[in-house]
DNA sequence: ATTATTTGACCGGC
DNA sequence: GCCGGTCAAATAAT
C-alpha cells in the first residue's frame, strides 16, 4: 500500500558462481555439484546483504535439450536478452516459492540455433519445497530398459492433441523457430502411471522424504530426424543422460491436484 | 475466476 | 556506466 514496489527482499544468495561465470565454463557439458555447493544458510536469514551476493549462490549448469522437463515446476518470471547471447534467456523459478519458499531457480539459455536447439540450464539453489532434486552429479540416470517400471514415452505433436501440451503451457514456449516440439516424456514411475492428459512427471509420493527417485521427464527435442521430423532422437537422450539427468518430480499443481497417483 | 504468462522498469552488482 | 537479474502489473488462456 503505501510502500512502493520493494523488490528487494529475495536476494538471499549464497553460493558458488554465477551464472555468467557458469555459463562461460560451460562451454560443453559442464556443471557444478550441488550438494558440494550447499552450505546456504535459511534465506530469511539474510534479507539482502553482503552474506548473500549473486555471485555467491550455489549453482550448476547442466546441458540439455529439453530444458523445460526437469521433473519441477517452474514458473516463468523474466525473460532478458543477454548482450553477448544470441538467444533471450529465459528465467525460471519454481512454482512452490511462495508456497514453499522454494528458492529453486534456473536460468535457460539457448546455446545455439540448431534444429535441436541446446539449451544451457543453470540451476540455482535446491528444491525445499519438498519436491525431489535436481540434476545433480550423484544421480545418473540409469538405463531406461533396466527399469521397465513405468517407462512411458510420449511423442505428442501439436496437432494430435497432447496433454503434455498443458506442460507446455507451464514450462515455457519459447520456441522460436520450431514453434512447437512434440514431446516425450519419461516416467520412471512402478505404480503411477500417466494421465490421460496429466504429465507422466511422478514418483515422489512422499515429499519431504530422502530417498525419493526422482524421474525426469525427457522429452523430446525436435526435429533431427532424416526426415526433417519433428520428433526426437533417442541421440538427445543420450545426451542429457549422460549429460547427468536426473529425475524430479512434483506432486502438485495448483490446478491439479492429483498428479497421477500421489492422492492415493 | 484463477493462474501462468508476458513485457517493462528498477535495482544491484561489478 | 553497463549488464544482468528480479519484481511488478497487465494480459491471455483455461
Amino acid at each position: 500500500m503505501a510502500s512502493p514496489p520493494m523488490k528487494t527482499e529475495q536476494s538471499f544468495e549464497f553460493g558458488e558462481l554465477s551464472a555468467q561465470d557458469a555459463m562461460g565454463s560451460a562451454s560443453e557439458s559442464s556443471y557444478s555439484p550441488p550438494g558440494a555447493v550447499f552450505g546456504v544458510s535459511p534465506p530469511e536469514s539474510s534479507p539482502r546483504g553482503r552474506n548473500n551476493r549473486r555471485r555467491d549462490r550455489p549453482s550448476w549448469v547442466k546441458l540439455t535439450y529439453t530444458p523445460y522437463f526437469d521433473g519441477h515446476l517452474w514458473r516463468k518470471y523474466g525473460q532478458k536478452k543477454i548482450k553477448d547471447a544470441e538467444y533471450p534467456r529465459l528465467y525460471f523459478r519454481c512454482s512452490y516459492r511462495g508456497d514453499r519458499q522454494c528458492m529453486a531457480s534456473k536460468l535457460l539459455q539457448q546455446k545455439n540455433g540448431d534444429d535441436p536447439p541446446l539449451y544451457e540450464v543453470t540451476y540455482t539453489y535446491e528444491h525445499t519445497c519438498g519436491a525431489p532434486p535436481i540434476p545433480s552429479p550423484d544421480i545418473v540416470a540409469e538405463p531406461p530398459a533396466a527399469s521397465t517400471e513405468g517407462l512411458v514415452l510420449r511423442f505428442d505433436s501439436p496437432g494430435g492433441h497432447g496433454g503434455d501440451a498443458q506442460m507446455m503451457q507451464q514450462q515455457g514456449q519459447y520456441q522460436q523457430s520450431s514453434s512447437r516440439s512434440p514431446f516425450m516424456m519419461l516416467s520412471f514411475g512402478s505404480s503411477c502411471q500417466a494421465h490421460d492428459q496429466q504429465p507422466a512427471f511422478h514418483s515422489d509420493l512422499e515429499p519431504g522424504l530422502s530417498s525419493s527417485l526422482p524421474n525426469e521427464g525427457l522429452p523430446a527435442p525436435p526435429p533431427a530426424n532424416g526426415d526433417g521430423g519433428m520428433f526426437p532422437t533417442w541421440d538427445s537422450f543420450t545426451y542429457d543422460f549422460d549429460s547427468h539427468v536426473h529425475f524430479g518430480d512434483h506432486s502438485r499443481l495448483p490446478y491439479n491436484s492429483n498428479y497421477g497417483c500421489d492422492d492415493f
